[in-house]
DNA sequence: TTGAAAGCGCTAACAT
DNA sequence: ATGTTAGCGCTTTCAA
């Protein structure tokens, strides 16, 4: 790679000024016609490429938007690096399934993540995607909060404290429950509305009364949900169970002994009412392979809509989030605060929409 | 937002001079433990963040990699930002079946896109993101050129000039057949024993012979698909069609024009091979609708192995390429020209695996 | 219309 | 172990 030439090399071949090269990437217009052919021919020339580091720098901007993320699911991360060890042309012939694959993405993640992409291409913004999940998480993000102009994060991503940190110096919106009232801004759904309609539907279309939450209340969402879950069952004179059920992470292994004890001591509730998606898909695999019928015997629900859901059998009933847009809503928060930044930190929170598929006992559609 | 605080705010503040400050985050195990500790005291208190830019431009590398995609939905970006604009709480539920999402997303580049952030994360790089599809697309790709150590980009989106301006200064991968055989380096597939064992497939075990190809030849993968189908015909004995009949771009309205001129001269064939899945879902959808039986009266398959087409009815019958794994061979590829600057381009062509699912006339798995 | 010069915030020798 | 001192490549007044 040769040594990449900069504004001095350009000027010099163009016979002008720094300056002069500046400004006739910044405003053509305002450059007579043979000097801008000029800088225009030895920049050609030359290879010239902008450094965006150094323009930056100087104008103490970066034209760039920061999404952190998170591998959810620990365990697909390495199976992957597996695979990837056999990247050469002359590899096995890789075989993943495609309901596998489903499995693994495109998660709720995914999808905002995309949200996030197109806005920010509306916008003129460049992306910059960084993910933890491993040990040095947070430098990663502080790494990426260096480079923008305003962050994104999913929640449970990175420490509080470190959050707070960054949002002293720059708009970072969390995409959760405004939780820790604090600097940040928030973009969420209705959680308690959703669970609570979803619920309502179990009791009132399905006659199901004796359901079980399962879910770690890890998070405000996790825990808005499972408040519009105890809320519907008291409207309906039942008696909410005072804590979740054990959780399994959406892990098939997990799922499997929690059914198998459930079974064992005869335990089996009307429903099970989970927290996402992912909970309910493994739950879902591990009551089928149990040998319980879905949705006659039990019924399962998810929350959040994955693709995944949409296409497992039985189909998943599931509560929606408008995750495309909550994506969108990020980038206009981000681009809201950086034109004013002395506005107070602002919440959105965006509807859901609860889908009827199914897993609940609904016919299919 | 107060004015951010630099490393001289941080060395007044704990009476070191900034070059301690830097050492003491780039090694924190090399600094006096009080100079350490009062350091990142001062950090803390003042909410600094370093700037990576500065860093960046100080280093000569930023440590973060580029990649360029594109919009290969042109409507679905209008369609989207229809919807972003009624993004307040209060707006009308959003109504988007999922069926009709799966037709948006995930699609090819966004599976590609994923295994790049996997194994970017696994390299320690950040990723920067961005796309075009609309008029100043030089200008974003420049941009990012310009931020990063190392650049992928989707094939069709940059002039290959631009390409070969911006290969000079750094390591450009793309994803597509070699084709102009330059500077770039590239990750492809085997397109061509792709289609050619796709090809056979249909001939020898459902008997069709009379085959149209769908799609453009505007790119160096298509010609090779092309190519394949060609050659597995001959190999049949059957006259190969000199030129692709008329492709739709994955338009519903398009492929519903085409089936309908199709259908009035009778000249229905045998089946139709799509050059890539977004073209064979379209042109599925429009058979359909015209009332044509799927896989009975006429085969279609596809190129690609996309989630839509898992989901399709009848299932598509398609080549799968592993896309997750091309994303990280793009990675590989970067973070290794980066390492070794001067090692000639590379070109890294991995396997295919054809998929028979329903849409060809095998029996549903 | 163009040039000179002063930074932007950080790193990396080199000194101490 | 810590401080001094040059830059890194670009933008941006301010002059000319």
């Amino acid at each position: 790679m040769p040594k990449r030439p900069t504004v001095y090399d350009v000027a010099e071949r163009a016979g002008v000024s720094i300056a002069t090269v500046s400004f006739t990437f910044r405003r053509p217009d305002k450059v007579k016609v043979s000097t801008r052919e000029a800088v225009q021919a030895a920049a050609h020339a030359l290879g010239y490429v902008p450094s965006a580091n150094a323009r930056g720098l100087a104008r103490g901007r970066t034209g760039a938007l920061g999404l952190y993320s998170f591998d959810y699911l620990l365990g697909s991360t390495e199976a992957a690096c597996r695979v990837a060890d056999r990247r050469r042309a002359d590899a096995t012939v890789v075989r993943l399934d495609v309901n596998e694959d489903l499995r693994l993405f495109p998660l709720y993640v995914d999808e905002v993540q995309r949200g996030v992409e197109l806005e920010c291409r509306r916008r003129g913004y460049a992306l910059m995607i960084g993910a933890g999940g491993d040990a040095n998480g947070e430098a990663v993000v502080a790494d990426i909060a260096g480079r923008v102009d305003g962050l994104a994060v999913f929640p449970g991503t990175v420490p509080v404290e470190v959050l707070r940190h960054i949002a002293r110096r720059i708009p970072v919106v969390e995409l959760s429950e405004p939780s820790h009232d604090d600097s940040l801004n928030h973009v969420t759904v209705d959680n308690v509305a959703g669970m609570r309609s979803l619920t309502h539907h179990l009791i009132t279309e399905h006659g199901l009364r004796d359901l079980n939450f399962v879910g770690a209340l890890d998070s405000s969402d996790n825990r808005a949900r499972f408040k519009g879950f105890r809320s519907a069952l008291r409207a309906a004179g039942i008696r909410p169970p005072r804590a979740p059920s054990a959780p399994c992470g959406g892990q098939r292994e997990r799922a499997a002994v929690v059914v198998g004890d459930l079974l064992e001591r005869g335990a089996l509730p009307d429903g099970f009412v989970c927290v996402t998606d992912q909970e309910a898909l493994a739950l879902m695999e591990a009551l089928s392979e149990a040998g319980v019928e879905l949705p006659r015997e039990v019924a399962v629900t998810g929350f959040d809509g994955i693709v995944a859901g949409r296409v497992a059998r039985p189909q998943l009933t599931t509560v929606r989030q408008p995750m495309e847009l909550m994506g969108r809503a990020v980038v206009d928060i981000l681009v809201d605060r950086l034109a004013r930044p002395d506005e107070p930190p602002e919440s959105r929170q965006l509807p859901v929409q609860v889908v009827f598929r199914e897993s609940c006992g609904c016919p299919p559609r």
